[in-house]
DNA sequence: TATTGTTAGTTACAAAAACAACTAATATCC
DNA sequence: GGATATTAGTTGTTTTTGTAACTAACAATA
């Protein structure tokens, strides 16, 4: 009954495998090259592509829990890649900014990934593309 | 010239949230059930599915690192759903099997994994589904 | 048969993630 | 206005992972 099921065509498992070795690659950039873990690589460039916001913001843009968001936002301000500023109206919320350097970490990031992600996709073509995104999209919730 | 790439159209970031979002309820289902962590479930999976092997042939054909399965195995050793046995002619070896109750975790796991994977394609029409599994096996070098 | 190399698997330690408990500011409702 | 609840964010503790060093068995070679 079962017996037919293989687990390479379990979706979650393809889903994982295929993001941990697309990952890789991509990882090792930004790691060897500004010392940035996965989630300050995404608070970057959230802040990066659509402009100063606070830390809630990016959570549930990005579908990160806050400590997450909280320490990499804390990391990334070590790093002199962002800002901190009061929101006077409301003293609980910060609004995150970039800094030059951490503008120029993002252009050459977002670049970077750019170039990545015409390399993964080289060997689709253009509706398999777009298919594969808007499955994945669909199954992601976004 | 980058600024219309959206992180959502960036490939691993979108393998990435479709894995943890496809994950998390199957997840829940092996973790509260059987009290199995990720990598338990898919030594199981392996056992189950291609019968007796060792630690090294899981890591091959998973992908995993040998740590990794070593820690499972005594995982799943100490839920009694395998046991090892020395293999005569190179001691090096354990050759691993699934007790009945593994067997049984494993044929319900198996079960629930099938239906999951229907409920998660089942917005998605035959030729999609195929070629989403096509696409997720390239990327992922299966 | 010593020496060196390789392989399977474990163990120990460091990095990262997950989860819960906490502080401080603001909102709500009596 | 004061008790209570909510919200943004941080800190501390526990799990889980990653990495490297290790043991034991075998292989190869001189």
């Amino acid at each position: 009954m079962t017996d037919d099921f293989d687990i390479k065509d379990f979706l979650p498992y393809l889903l994982n495998q295929a993001a941990d070795a697309s990952s890789l690659e991509f990882q090792h950039y930004y790691k060897s090259r500004y010392g940035m873990l996965r989630t300050e690589w995404r608070v970057l460039f959230h802040l990066g592509r659509y402009g100063t916001m606070t830390a809630k913001d990016i959570c549930t843009r990005a579908g990160l829990h806050k400590t997450k968001v909280s320490r990499a936002v804390t990391a990334l301000e070590q790093k002199r890649f962002l800002t901190r500023q009061e929101v006077a109206r409301d003293r609980r919320h910060e609004s995150l900014q970039l800094t030059k350097a951490g503008h120029r970490a993002f252009a050459d990031l977002a670049a970077e990934a750019q170039r990545f992600d015409a390399a993964l996709t080289a060997g689709f073509d253009p509706d398999e593309r777009d298919m594969l995104r808007r499955c994945l999209q669909q199954i992601a919730g976004l």
